[in-house]
RNA sequence: GGGAGUUUAGCUCAGCUGGUUCAGAGCAUCUGCCUUACAAGCAGAGGGUCACUGGUUCGAACCCAGUAACUCCCA
């Protein structure tokens, strides 16, 4: 029976995708076996796969079936995020093109609009995983804001509003005039961009409003600004105690230009003294660090702008003019009426908002809050004691700079498709915060006493939802049920979960909040290890994005490359922790690599048994299954330490290596030869073991491989690859590794001097060897014949003359050729070793004979240059010898 | 401005608390091979003043100080 000459993955994949499906071999229920659980983190629900995503998910999988395979109960569960700011604004889209325009639609409406477009098109990305070959228990599916899972972000809501955790205050937040909310920290990008900066004067009176002269001129001080349109909302000139220049300004009062408010000069060593004049307008509704400063020293805070970015009655001028609009006329205003001194261009980081690019302001509104200060210290004791490790290490510094200097968090956010906050208010301004209308009727009735006129449709709720991220936060419980049913049989088998994998980016803003509940709802931590994926770049070391349309298309890929290829070349370049530069290549070398193991199969496939042989291959098998359980303890400890890749490298390098090019060389019978039965036996079960360690990493080729029945026999419908227990630790023969790496330079030199001499591969060469060290040459005289094509093998004990010689340790070995050898280049070679020893036993004297050295280094040390020296010098007498022999 | 990190072969990276034969891997490169498992392959080779400058040490890619370039986070 014949199989095609390359690997075709795509029949593959799909075939055993849908057999793993049928058998349920995804699936997870609590047992008496250790679990070992995974949550995703929940990809949008409008989101399409990306490099990223392909990153993560890779590695989540290479990790649950690696559990799977050591007899754990593996579960990962999948599901989304509903994503309220990205998926709003693709509804708004999406109804826009439609004609229809949300501020027309009632807020029913709008819901209605939305889940109907996330049931049509959300999700789709789950979808997308099952190709990449992900084994998600799909049956435990979740979405952040089904029923269940918007009832407990509600319920938390309440808790920690009962707690005093969350109030509602005026803030300075990230507003975005376009989409008219509050966006988080996280949500804004800053990009570095060419602005002005715009010298401006200011009239310095004294404070009972006369005109400071000298020389019956007016003073002026000057500040540098890039948001000229603001003036109208300053609240003090500031500047720095220290600062010389401006002794004169202390306790003085300066004029608005344009608008001639009158606002005091302040002192603060805030202002740095050499950056634009010294002088520092502030103007604390319009500036984050300005609003510290106003509350510093009890400014008032003056808003000129709308929801809309458009100037409000406060600015007295240019009302209804845009900001952008405002800033290029308020110029031309200042500069007619001789207040501009200068204009200066400048680079400065403005923060853009992610989903609308527009710049966003920093504006003062009543928004929701959840206090950070006492939820962060638990959550970071947990991860500086260790019960959480970061991989790598170097992000607990991160974190922890990040949880000592946490602030509140902004949890509101004026947008419908979310959770509505539980708030509810009476007409005179006063709320209740409660689940529904009738209890918060209820509590309402308690606040207003005997006033029985209060009906239940006077409360008005809240119209904001909540952050989406304060339903994420909630995930590894709320997957289980954990909130509804707090011990449940679920949440008390999986939580905590072992390993969440991510990215950095999201570290404080998903992953430690995430710590933050689970202590705050479980009193435990939601995981025990995070894995830090890095940022997947182009080679070019540029962040994949949509703008700059330089991400591949992930399914494109898998088509091209097949999952298994794709998935090896995702893991090859990411090193943990570091960004990758991602490039096509690395997947092409992942197919090539499947492409080799099916030929290996192949090879093996191929093999006719004659019963009579008898097994001369006996150390080679040996020295494999020496080899395999070697690379299976290195694997492990990659593992151990999630280097992934480097387990897959050192996967790779077994397969390829050690069992393509040398162990089926060496078994390999003669073409169109029978074997014998024990080689076969052994080599199929060798090469059983190899597809079970591949297949965390691959998994389509070697459950396809894995049922052959050529090979393997018939397979009953539940022996598959993806439960197969992964083989554990051998024995090791490390004589026999040690003599064989020898043997492989030998073949190696001998390879080599064909290639010098011309010399084809099929013809035939003797070889000679003087041994001088202990090494049994004679027992792997079969090894080395077939390795290296060697038909006359002898032991020798004297020099063989006018042949091409070379050395393996101090071992001498003769290969006479048919042409005479060329005396002056072999003796040219020989001086050329002389020389090179000459200057190393050198350099191994020196060290010797300092007196210091063989005081101070340690005695494991001073043998290991005995050592050196004592080699050295025994080749250097050899290599004397031939020098003398070719008598030159 | 504050904090963290990076800099080792053409590329992507290893190199554990300083000490085996003058730094390793994969890819790429070069040379030679269509040697019936695989040319998506085989065999072999070349390639590095470990960013720079000082210091500590018998000994530094590794420790210390400074310089430069880049990256990320926070303001």
């Amino acid at each position: 029976m014949s199989i095609s000459k390359t690997y075709e993955p795509k029949a593959t994949e799909e075939k055993w995708y849908s057999y793993w499906l049928e058998h349920d071999f995804f699936r997870s229920v609590p047992d008496e076996r250790e679990p070992y659980t995974i949550v995703i983190p929940p990809p949008n629900v409008t989101g399409v796969l990306h490099m990223g995503h392909m990153l993560n998910n890779t590695i989540q999988d290479v990790l649950i079936r690696r559990a799977r395979m050591k007899g754990k109960n593996a579960c990962w569960v999948p599901g989304t995020d509903h994503a309220s700011i990205a998926t709003e604004a693709k509804v708004v889209a999406m109804l826009k093109e439609k004609g229809i325009a949300k501020k027309d639609l009632t807020r029913p409406e709008f819901m209605a609009h939305a889940w109907e477009w996330k049931e049509k098109y959300g999700g789709i990305i789950l979808e997308q995983l099952k190709k990449l070959g992900a084994s998600c228990d799909w049956e435990r599916t979740r979405f952040t804001m089904e029923d269940e899972l918007s009832e407990a972000v509600i319920d938390t809501f309440i808790h920690l509003y009962k707690k005093g955790q969350i109030y509602r205050g005026v803030r300075m937040v990230n507003w975005d005039p376009q989409g008219k909310t509050a966006v988080s920290d996280e949500e804004v990008i800053r990009k570095e961009v060419n602005q002005k900066l715009y010298y401006i004067r200011y009239k310095v009176v004294s404070p009972e409003s006369e005109v400071l002269s000298q020389d019956s001129a007016p003073a002026y001080l000057t500040i540098a600004t890039t948001r000229p349109e603001t003036i109208m909302a300053d609240a003090a000139i500031c500047i720095n105690p220290n600062d010389e220049r401006y002794f004169h300004l202390h306790g003085k009062t300066v004029l608005i230009p344009l608008i001639n408010r009158q606002i005091p000069v302040i002192l603060d060593e805030y202002v740095t003294m050499d950056f634009g004049t010294g002088c520092l307008k502030v103007t604390p509704a319009h500036d984050l660090n300005d609003y510290e400063l106003g509350q510093k020293h009890n400014l008032p805070v003056i808003d000129i702008l709308n929801d809309d970015g458009t100037l409000n009655e406060n600015a007295q001028i240019l009302v209804g003019e845009d900001r952008f609009a405002a800033r290029k006329k308020i110029a031309v205003l200042l500069e007619t009426d001789g207040y501009l001194e200068k204009v200066e261009e400048y680079k400065s980081q403005i923060g853009f908002s992610e989903r609308t690019d527009a710049v966003i302001e920093p504006k003062l509104s009543m928004q929701w809050f959840c206090r950070m200060d006492e939820m962060a210290k638990p959550a970071l004791d947990y991860v500086l004691k260790g019960d959480i490790k970061l991989i790598p290490e170097k992000f607990i510094n991160t974190y922890r700079n990040w949880m000592e200097n946490v602030r509140d968090w902004c949890i509101s956010r004026q947008l419908w498709w979310g959770q509505q906050i539980p708030a509810w208010y009476l007409p005179n301004g006063q709320f209740v915060i409660a689940k529904t209308r009738e209890e918060a009727f209820e509590e309402a009735m308690k606040l207003k006493g005997e006033s029985v006129k209060l009906k239940a449709e006077d409360l008005k709720q809240d119209e904001d939802v909540l952050d989406t991220w304060f339903s994420s936060w909630l995930w590894p419980i709320s997957v289980f049920d954990g909130f509804k049913d707090p011990n449940n049989a679920d949440i008390n088998y999986y939580y905590p979960t072992n390993d969440l994998v991510t990215a950095p980016e999201i570290l404080f803003f998903w992953v430690a909040r995430m710590i933050m509940a689970g202590h705050e709802f479980r009193g435990e931590i939601p995981f025990k290890n995070v894995y830090l994926t890095g940022i997947v770049r182009d080679k070019l070391g540029r962040k994949m994005s949509k703008s700059l349309g330089n991400s591949p298309d992930p399914l494109g890929l898998i088509e091209k490359y097949g999952a298994d290829g794709v998935r090896v070349g995702m893991l090859l370049c990411s090193p943990a922790g570091n960004d990758l530069m991602f490039d096509e290549s690395y997947c092409e070398q992942g197919s090539r690599f499947a492409n080799k193991i099916w030929n290996a199969f192949r090879l093996v496939k191929g093999w006719e048994v004659n019963e009579t042989l008898e097994n001369n291959n006996e150390l080679a098998i040996e020295w494999f299954e020496s080899r395999f359980n070697q690379a299976l303890t290195e694997i492990e400890d990659f593992f151990a330490q999630y280097r992934i890749s480097d387990a897959l490298m050192a996967t790779y390098k077994l397969v390829w290596d050690d069992f393509c090019a040398w162990y089926l060389e060496m078994v390999k019978p003669e073409y169109q030869q029978p074997i014998d039965r024990e080689t076969l036996n052994r080599t199929v079960k060798f090469f059983e073991d190899i597809l079970k360690i591949l297949h965390p990493f691959m998994p389509f080729i070697s459950e396809e491989l894995w049922h052959d029945e050529e090979l393997f026999g018939e397979r009953p419908a539940y022996d598959c690859c993806i439960v197969a227990q992964l083989p554990s630790n051998g024995k090791i023969n490390t004589q026999l590794l040690s003599d064989i790496e020898i043997v492989k330079q030998i073949v190696t030199q001998i390879r080599n001097i064909r290639n010098q001499k011309q010399i084809a591969p099929k013809e035939k060469l003797a070889l000679s060897v003087k041994a001088n060290s202990a090494v049994p040459y004679k027992t792997y005289e079969a090894i080395i014949c077939k390795s290296a094509n060697i038909n006359h093998f002898n032991i020798v004990g004297d020099k063989v003359v006018g042949a091409m010689s070379f050395m393996v340790s101090t071992d001498e070995f003769y290969v006479p050729l048919n042409e005479t050898l060329d005396p002056v280049a072999e003796c040219a070679k020989l001086k050329k070793d002389q020389e090179y020893f000459i200057g190393f036993l050198r350099s191994v004297n020196l060290k010797l004979g300092n007196e210091r050295f063989m005081s101070n280094a340690k005695p494991e040390i001073i043998e290991v240059e005995l050592r050196k020296k004592a080699d050295a010098e025994a080749k250097l007498k050899i290599i004397e010898e031939n020098l003398d022999a070719l008598a030159c």
